[in-house]
DNA sequence: CAGCATCCCTTTCGATACTG
DNA sequence: CAGTATCGAAAGGGATGCTG
């Protein structure tokens, strides 16, 4: 948990952090859609498809830790939580949704970057007898 | 290698891609690095105290694969290696840097939301009798 | 309903040794 | 100098079963 080196700077701590939450499996899919408003822990589970019940309570409560969301029990029968973004939480998908957009903007630029790159190199390769054709 | 699920909206794919890749752990402090110009292999891995070689060489992959870096070979003796951002990896480096901004911007916040949070943890836990002090 | 605990597999990362 | 290859440790992540 404890981080050994890479302090190049004073702040580089701080900003390791809020890039690898941001950029773990579930964190931006979570902050994403609490940004339309608070949800319960199922109504998260059953719209993220595919995220496991321990992920989703891993990465809420990572959320939680740093100030993005809070978490509101009602002590009900059954019981009922609701999550909601923080102002914090609302201030990080500013720039969240930025880089999201760069990404949808270079998609076809990255996308044609990789298949040029990794043909250049299958070229590259040993080339054993028994290659398989391309895959 | 292939994603197996997550397809909220057709899109997510290719911002996770850059959300994880930005989000590992030494991407951003290859590409800042990179951003003042160009360098040589042993000058980042000099610059950036902790990181392996074998770290350095397969993110700097990474990067060039996804079209970010150039790599560039001088036939000499001994070899010389020169990395450099791409265009792309310049406009790169203007949401990253947005993201550093709010890391930097937000961190005492942060600090202070995991300070009480786990001190309400602490709280709530079993104190077991022969609970260490805080560490 | 909203979790926690456990098991187990996969991926990531670091250390070390070797090469053109 | 600039890597590749290999190994083992650690973290991430998924499936399942149990609880208040």
């Amino acid at each position: 948990m404890k981080p050994k080196h890479f302090e190049v700077t004073p702040a580089c701590g701080a900003v390791h952090q809020i890039l690898s939450r941001v950029g773990d499996k579930w964190t931006v899919l979570v902050v994403n859609y609490l940004g339309a408003g608070s949800m319960r822990f199922n109504e998260l589970k059953r719209s993220i498809d595919g995220i496991s019940q321990k992920m989703l309570t891993s990465t809420l409560r990572g959320l939680e830790r740093d100030g993005f969301v809070t978490r509101t029990v009602f002590p009900t029968i059954p019981p009922r939580v609701d999550y909601e973004l923080t102002d914090l939480g609302r201030d990080l998908l500013v720039p969240v949704r930025n880089l999201a957009d760069f990404a949808i903007q270079n998609e076809t630029r990255i996308a044609n970057a990789r298949a040029s790159f990794d043909s250049a190199n299958k070229a590259t390769e040993i080339t054993p007898p028994f290659a398989q054709a391309a895959e």
